[in-house]
DNA sequence: GTAGGGTTAG
């Protein structure tokens, strides 16, 4: 075979992803002693390597050239970025630079700026642009359009519109980075217009523009879209569109709009898409639909690691402990690598049973047995799992010691098991603590003001208040949400507009009735104010989960089950209450709280009274 | 006559 041939053949093994093929045409080249040739051999074999995805020949034969060249160097760069291992990229970047003392050329600007921009490397990226620029191949409509995606990924469309402007033929890729870019940051109107004055409009750009708005939590905007899209009779080929849509459904706890789309993959035959799978394992589980979850996930025949990390965390979040731990005892027989959110996973699963042992052990398994580094959010589930099961000096040790400093949620972890354990002492020192960094998320200040209340030091109590009347958090209400499937129906604290508050406020009153009867005690300690006991349990009575509660009792069909979603923490007394509530009524009651899930039936929640 | 590497939506 002439050379040409053979380098053809396994450059078509690289466009059709054929690695078996492509090995034999590396066994031939190396049988016929063409790989002493220039470089050319084996970077085709290493590009086809990195695009058949066997990231390891490729390294392995990066590694046994006796010469490497630019193109040598942007084919693995290629394959590392196609296995997600951008950070690779970029650190093998500065030995391409002191080792083989060579300069990147537009090819290798190319495919770093790609690495910064999946990073959102943002100071890295700006310098290769500024060195790009001074370059010779500062003409180069592609490095160009790598840049666009790149200020678009890191949130700077303006930025993104400047070198956009500066590319002399722009092309699909130019443009659908670009709205993207705009769409991510909120910008319809300039979206929407780009997307009018496109002049290679594809199913791409529509995409483009959803994903941006689900990315940027725009996501009701993304569902207004898709139905335009439907309505103007655009193909949906592929399942990415798809993806977006249940990333959106999830992040929102639609479940309605989840099985809608759902039953669209279904119908178009995307189900066997690994995203997709992926994505509605995900959205049932933040919808509270484990049983769903459980199904998608069992029903798939192929499995990565975000699959199994996703029905891990899902269970987890669910209180399901057990399961979580078992499916990762299974996760690992299967032989997947876990990585860093199975692990998040696994400790917090641990910490919300109480399972201290497990979850020290796992830590330590994450580090000594995978190589995976700890991050802030790893030492911040280690503090909560000893300071849920009432280690709380073990909790403060690691919170002391450990190599980040501590964030407020490491703190709140702390503060919130100190109420919990009733450790009033500890907690008014760790809520001075908190003081004086500042919290940002209401939900600390609200534990604050708990335990200061507690303690009965109305003082500090009115400093956390000013604080945050300060931080204008006075305009972020707490509220419940109660899903009826057709209805969503939103309810704020002490709510006395609402058309059926009369029916709401009677099946309370009945409700409470009985809950006394069966020894309720309303736990005052945590209402901010100083008043009256009477005036502090009228105050509780009108909390917004209470009343989507009863709202959903009145409005569902008997014996569904009720799902709310709040917005911040559920309140001590309002889980007390809904624990009895849902035994007295004989339903499931689910809530989506602002940290984790809480199934309650029969009198007891899947939190086993830790959150 | 013929040869290698780069950018977009999950």
């Amino acid at each position: 075979m002439h050379h040409f041939r053979i380098l053809y053949r396994i450059k078509q093994c690289s466009k059709f992803q054929l690695p078996v093929q492509g090995k034999n045409l590396h066994a031939h080249v190396i049988k016929s002693g063409l790989d002493l040739q220039a470089p050319i051999y084996p970077n085709t074999l290493l590009d086809m390597y990195g695009k058949c995805g066997h990231l390891k020949d490729a390294v392995q034969l990066f590694d046994e050239m006796p010469e490497r060249d630019l193109a040598s160097w942007a084919s693995i760069f290629t394959a590392y970025n196609q296995a997600e291992l951008h950070k690779c990229t970029l650190s093998l970047f500065s030995s391409m630079l002191s080792r083989d003392g060579l300069q990147p050329d537009h090819f290798i600007f190319a495919s770093l700026i790609n690495a910064c921009a999946s990073l959102a490397a943002f100071r890295l990226g700006l310098q290769l642009h500024a060195q790009f620029v001074v370059s010779l191949f500062s003409d180069d409509d592609v490095v160009k359009s790598s840049l666009v995606d790149f200020y678009a990924k890191c949130g700077f469309p303006d930025r993104a519109r400047r070198v956009f402007d500066s590319i002399v033929s722009k092309n699909v890729v130019s443009w659908t980075s670009l709205i993207y870019g705009y769409a991510r940051m909120g910008r319809k109107d300039e979206a929407f217009e780009l997307l009018r004055v496109m002049p290679c409009k594809s199913l791409y750009s529509w995409t483009a523009l959803i994903s941006g708005f689900v990315q940027g939590g725009h996501c009701v905007d993304s569902f207004r879209l898709f139905s335009e899209l439907r309505r103007g009779g655009v193909d949906i080929e592929g399942p990415f569109v798809l993806s977006s849509l249940i990333v959106g459904s999830a992040s929102l706890a639609m479940l309605e709009m989840g099985k809608q789309v759902h039953r669209l993959v279904m119908g178009l035959g995307y189900e066997c898409s690994l995203y997709v799978s992926n994505a509605l394992i995900d959205m049932y589980a933040k919808c509270s639909d484990v049983l769903s979850a459980e199904k998608i996930f069992r029903n798939m025949t192929k499995r990565d690691v975000v699959s199994w990390t996703s029905i891990i965390v899902g269970m987890a979040q669910h209180g399901r402990a057990d399961e979580a731990l078992s499916l990762y005892n299974e996760m690992t027989l299967a032989g997947l690598k876990p990585n860093e959110v199975t692990f998040t996973g696994l400790i917090y699963a641990c910490s919300h049973v109480g399972l201290v042992n497990k979850g020290r052990q796992l830590f330590k398994s994450m580090v000594v047995d995978y190589g995976l580094t700890p991050s802030l959010q790893h030492y911040t589930c280690l503090v909560d799992l000893y300071s849920r099961s009432g280690h709380l000096e073990e909790a403060e040790k690691v919170l002391y010691s450990m190599p980040f400093k501590p964030d407020e949620a490491a703190w709140a972890a702390l503060l919130s098991a100190c109420i919990q354990a009733g450790k009033n002492k500890t907690g008014v020192r760790i809520a001075d603590h908190l003081l004086q960094i500042g919290p940002e998320d209401p939900s600390t200040c609200i534990l604050m003001s708990n335990i200061f209340a507690r303690a009965t030091m109305w003082e500090s109590v009115s400093t956390v208040r000013k604080m945050m009347a300060a931080m204008e958090l006075k305009k972020k209400p707490g509220y419940s949400c109660v899903d009826l499937g057709k209805e969503n129906q939103v309810f704020y604290a002490g709510e006395t507009m609402h058309p059926m508050k009369d029916e709401i406020f009677g099946l309370l009153k009945e409700l409470d009735a009985e809950m006394r009867k069966r020894g309720y005690v309303p736990d005052t300690s945590l209402v901010l104010h100083d008043m009256e006991l009477q005036e502090k349990e009228r105050q509780l009575f009108w909390h917004s989960e209470r009343l989507a509660v009863a709202y959903g009792l009145l409005k569902s069909a008997p014996g569904t089950s009720i799902r709310i979603l709040k917005n911040l923490r559920i309140c001590g007394d309002c889980h007390t209450v809904i624990k009895f509530i849902c035994s007295i009524v004989g339903r499931e009651i689910v809530v989506r709280d602002a940290n984790r899930f809480h199934h309650f039936k029969d009198g007891v929640c899947s939190c086993r009274d830790f959150w």
